[in-house]
DNA sequence: CCAAAAATCACCCGAACGGATGACGACGGC
DNA sequence: GCCGTCGTCATCCGTTCGGGTGATTTTTGG
């Protein structure tokens, strides 16, 4: 809301100066690149401005203290198989060696890993283990 | 070197637009802030560009609360970047998120990731994330 | 100032991964 | 018996990763 506000006034004020500088431009008609490259300037100056503004805050999410894993798995319908899957990938086994330690071929870890990320709502194996460390499944 | 050339040169290009701007302003009067407020945006977005890229890389990784890390990371040879994207890709983003996070191709990324590799003694990013941790060079 | 270290970027290739889909057998409840 | 869940396996397709090589450009330290 008052973003908003203040970001109308600051591009009004802009204008008024664009259109002041463009006054000064019919009088003197050589310095316009000099008005130029300090409107450039300035407005690149904004730019760095409102870009660190913008970018800079992040408030770290508190996280919800200790639940125990039975639940979490339960409550996310994660099935035996899968946690199985999600601690082999949290050692960093690739789905192959899961596949050999667990005598079952590649393309069913391969299926079990994809519904747990669907389940756990991430999209890369990285994200599955700082995810269940999150939730305490992994130690 | 060639940065600042190229920067003279763009610099050179900007105030052409801004004359031939200038040139559209003296046939149509009207336009004028139209076409002054699209420069404002763009020169903004230089802005945004160039300060987030000059204020990152600095502050970027201040991360590490853990001072016993210094030992470790030397002790392996880690540098500072590399360290850098050993904490992303914990976080779990993938090189291009990397990539465009720190402002850098995604190229450069996978030969620091790949370095880092080659120096943490890993073949994957989950086995380096989860050896960086026992390591205790992330929390 | 110059050499070494660090950072950047590009290209290729093969492997690993993720998503979507379909299928089949086993087990357990209702 | 029937339905739902679970585990198993496959195939296709596109993306991501990891490895290797080579090059240029800061940055840094002596």
């Amino acid at each position: 809301m008052k973003r908003v506000l203040l970001y109308g006034a600051a591009g009004g004020a802009l204008i008024a100066l664009l259109k002041l500088i463009e006054y000064k431009h019919f009088v003197h008609a050589y310095p316009a690149e000099l008005y130029g490259g300090l409107l450039a300037l300035i407005f690149t100056a904004v730019g760095v401005y409102v870009g660190l503004r913008w970018t800079r805050p992040k408030p770290a999410a508190a996280v919800p203290k200790h639940v125990p894993a039975e639940e979490t798995l339960k409550g996310l319908g994660i099935t035996p198989r899968e946690y199985e899957i999600l601690c082999l990938i949290a050692q960093g086994m690739s789905n192959r060696e899961i596949g050999e330690k667990l005598f079952v071929s590649e393309n069913t870890v391969k299926t079990h890993s994809s519904r747990l990320f669907d389940k756990m709502d991430v999209g890369r194996r990285v994200q599955a283990v700082q995810k269940a460390r999150q939730l305490g499944l992994i130690p």
